[in-house]
DNA sequence: GTATAACCGACCGCTTCAGTAGGATTTGGT
DNA sequence: ACCAAATCCTACTGAAGCGGTCGGTTATAC
């Protein structure tokens, strides 16, 4: 399995952000209802999203998150990356600032590493395939032609 | 991570073994020196690989393991999907027998798995890098030039 | 001041990972 | 015949991460 369902449960949850029309602030519980997922393993996972500053959230009663950005503007690396932590496909994988990709034991001698031309492409493929998703993609791929009236409130539907 | 040493350590003994030019086979144990990595840990991986069919083995004295087919025709999937397993990057999916790509809680009410658009591309780019390397690829990259000859007893290199 | 909500940290059972250990079996060389 | 070299197989282990729970603290609206 590339990733674990904490990819999986905060790409749903930041939908479900996404999908709220309004700036009105969505509490979790809402969430997990809707998407039947346990509210305190929720907890984890939004604080990551909110540490790395893609949600905001307002405490108190009637409190809850929201994007910290227009869903269009939210690409699904920074997202899966907030999770999981940074995407590479090998340990001795890690991103420099510039961008490149480096190999920590790319001085074992003479020969680079065999492997660092095939994991370089599947580093590729994974992050092209993710900076090129954003949120309101799938927002609009999760609910297709609905405008923001007539959705029914999610978990309710037969 | 994406993958787990499993891959790596793998796929450099693919490697040494598409690195050697006749028919002779080579013993793990050659293997485990020249790429330093433990023989007991390799036993299990080679099994894995003698398994999916990718590599032969011979017994006894003198024995050891070969390419099942050239380099040329052994493409990154399915060496990696031989040790790592299905390749799919979340719990849900799986593959079906005709290529196509399932989600196991489709059936989750009206909408669709709101991430399963993401997850798709995501394992697209995967399998498009995995199964667009050759292992003959990867060993002109370990060993660029050399063709056959003048090449180090690898790990003796200064 | 009470209900609602975000926050925070500790804990827990489970599985996988990475590696070790010990043996059994097959084969080539002498 | 015997020994060394090699594959093969099963079981085990410590450590880490995953998925999730729990209890408590703080902040806010009514």
């Amino acid at each position: 399995m590339l990733f674990s369902t904490k990819a999986e449960y905060g790409v749903r949850l930041m939908v479900e952000l996404g999908r709220q029309p309004g700036s009105m602030p969505i509490s979790l519980s809402a969430v997990a209802e809707a998407e039947r997922l346990p509210l305190s393993y929720l907890e984890h996972l939004v604080a990551k999203l909110r540490k790395a500053g893609l949600v905001t959230s307002t405490r108190g009663a009637h409190g809850g998150y929201r994007l910290a950005k227009p869903a269009e503007e939210i690409t699904m690396d920074a997202v899966v990356e907030a999770l999981e932590g940074q995407i590479a496909p090998m340990e001795c994988f890690h991103d420099s600032p510039d961008g490149k990709v480096l190999c920590s034991h790319e001085d074992d001698g003479d020969r680079a590493c065999a492997t660092k031309l095939l994991w370089t492409r599947v580093q590729g493929g994974v992050t092209k395939a993710l900076s090129g998703t954003t949120l309101a993609e799938l927002v609009e791929f999760a609910s297709p032609g609905a405008l923001g009236e007539r959705r029914a409130p999610v978990g309710t539907a037969a």
